[in-house]
DNA sequence: CAGAAAAGCTGTAACGTTCCAAACTTGTGA
DNA sequence: TCACAAGTTTGGAACGTTACAGCTTTTCTG
């Protein structure tokens, strides 16, 4: 099937659909490009001459004179999160709509490889850069910046750039004010050190916010790495049974992200504290699958399309000049999805 | 912080490094590719006018010269199922550590997406392509072999590539068993139509083995799109509830893929078919969400991790001339992990 | 029908690298 | 002191495009 003997052959280039053409290589090019000034006749001879010798432009060589890619670059924090692999699938489209190339980079929530991946992207010269998390390292930032790359934070904050997001403040105010109407006192803040960033700060400010306007408790955060394999309780495991079975136990817990907040319904389920009956759990992001009835997860809704295309929309903006200045923020709504994680308080803890 | 009095100054070439370090831009090329027969001062001269300039390689440039770029394709199905958003994960990575850098695109199962995606692909000179997923469309495939360009089909088939896979019809076969020897007689099997591919075609193969096998009842092949929408039964759903409540209704099912499975599983809770009294499910992949407490399904398991090492290497052994010849299979055991989903059949059915 | 304007086409100079043969340095042994 | 080798360094030719000024040819205008 393949073709051995020529297994050397190179490329055609618009020089030779040029010469096959009997035309220049600036005619070829206009007529790739789609540019007027072609005659119907000469449009039509090219036309089969590219496709008789199955030619394809050379991205490469038309970016390198052009001194701009068509390609973004897409920082994520973790592929396998519901969450990003949503936000990834929806970036890619909308950047595909609007004729760019998605390039992704995971980082892991790990400065160095976030480092490392940027640093791959400006080599790249990639058009302008989409972070869909970004973990506040300076270094990042002095690339970039130097760089003179456009760049937007989806979901994510900094100061340096674009943002577009969901106010998530109010995100972790109405989410914590859902368990403080329900009658929960003890409500925790759950987060996952890989995921915390400037988002998920806000989200804590709104949290506090919420409990201390309400006049209950003082603030209390737990900072978990659910453990991939969920074989057994482990010391970290120890700790939070303390806090949902132990004496002054928490009665509710607004996680950051429903990936935590499903990783402790899991936890919760394995050792027999019941959810909502004996902790209500809400969560933040609405990924599908806390949509599932046997998850039915209380949660704050981030419209993930919107962001992603908001988000795609601006860079592409800064990227064609049609937007210039200093950086916007573009927030979206959010809203409260009640499911069956949430109860009222049943009775008063002690 | 944006220096806008110099907002349109360029980046620094290797041009602008050698006349800073006083040296012609051959040594420092010489010098960013760490090549031998560089004096040490000359080294150490170059290095300091590459910081202070903030030089970096233009990547571009250097493809174009050499003819080939650092960049594999990767065509994926749907990045937000959690199988190929695991898979894709781990595809980087392992690129990443090979010196590739991944770009991704999105197909939804849809052969015309694809063909434009591997067109972009080869546009940008791709080294390689890891197809996660494959339509079985011809013009992709005269596409990628008229470019010549190494392609591994990783957990999707074809005869035109190298293909790194489990042995699904044995996955097929074992899961199927697993429901037979529980004493399930009226086994279907469920798949997808977006994700039907050559790996989709073996599981129905080994499916179809095991119950020809086992003497048991003719094959049943059930072709389903989960709504994204979860909120109302439509038609399709109706002729579902049939096959489950009717008479000589089904007691067991093969799904083709965990999201196929856990979809019909949030439809049998709905309609309040209970799982595994009255429908034993089994799924194959053992996506993460599968091991959930709550979910707990019994599935055929892929080494995820495995399967992308193996690709990315496959794919970069052909890329650096380390192998050749005509098209390799390398197969990795499946296994298949119980859970509760399945159960021996409780009754038997009319 | 001359002259001007429009339309169609082309040649040359970039873009920022790598590759490679040739040209410099030094050092060494006779 | 010279030939030769080894170690450094260099200039020029690619790579495959686009941008653009300029050159033809055709078409219009009065």
């Amino acid at each position: 099937m393949i073709d051995s003997t020529s297994a050397e052959r190179r490329h055609p280039t618009i020089l030779d659909v040029a010469s096959q053409a009997g035309v220049s290589k600036s005619t070829v090019s206009n007529v790739v490009r789609g540019l007027p000034g072609v005659s119907e006749s000469t449009r039509r001879r090219v036309r089969t001459a590219i496709d008789e010798l199955g030619y394809r432009p050379n991205v490469l060589a038309r970016q390198l004179v052009q001194r701009r890619t068509s390609i973004l670059g897409v920082v994520v924090g973790d592929l396998a999160n519901p969450f990003f692999a949503e936000m990834a699938k929806s970036v890619e489209r909308h950047a595909a709509a609007r004729g760019y190339t998605a390039m992704f980079c995971n980082t892991e929530g790990d400065s160095e490889s976030e480092l490392a991946g940027v640093e791959t992207l400006l080599q790249h010269r990639v058009a302008g850069i989409v972070f869909l998390a970004f973990s506040g390292d300076p270094r990042t930032m002095q690339e970039v910046l130097h760089h003179q790359v456009p760049v937007v934070f989806v979901s994510c904050g900094a100061e340096w750039g674009d943002v577009v997001s969901v106010d998530d403040e109010r995100g972790g105010r109405i989410g914590t004010m859902h368990l403080i109407d329900s009658g929960h006192r003890r409500v925790a803040y759950l987060s996952i050190p890989e995921l915390e960033d400037e988002s998920d700060r806000a989200r804590w400010e709104g949290y506090c916010q919420a409990m201390k306007g309400a006049g209950v408790g003082a603030p209390m955060r737990i900072s978990w790495s659910p453990p991939s394999d969920q074989a057994r309780i482990d010391g970290s495991e120890r700790t939070l049974l303390e806090v949902f079975a132990g004496r002054g136990r928490v009665t509710a817990v607004f996680a950051s992200n429903d990936v935590a907040a499903i990783a402790l319904q899991e936890f919760a389920d394995r050792v027999g504290i019941r959810v909502p009956e004996d902790v209500s759990i809400v969560g933040f992001d609405d990924v599908p699958m806390a949509g599932l009835a046997r998850i039915a997860l209380t949660t704050v809704a981030q419209p993930r399309d919107e962001l992603a295309r908001l988000g795609i929309a601006d860079v592409a903006d800064r990227i064609e000049r049609k937007v210039k200045g200093p950086p916007r923020t573009t927030l979206v709504d959010v809203s409260l999805v009640t499911r069956r994680s949430t109860a009222p308080l049943q009775a008063d803890p002690a």
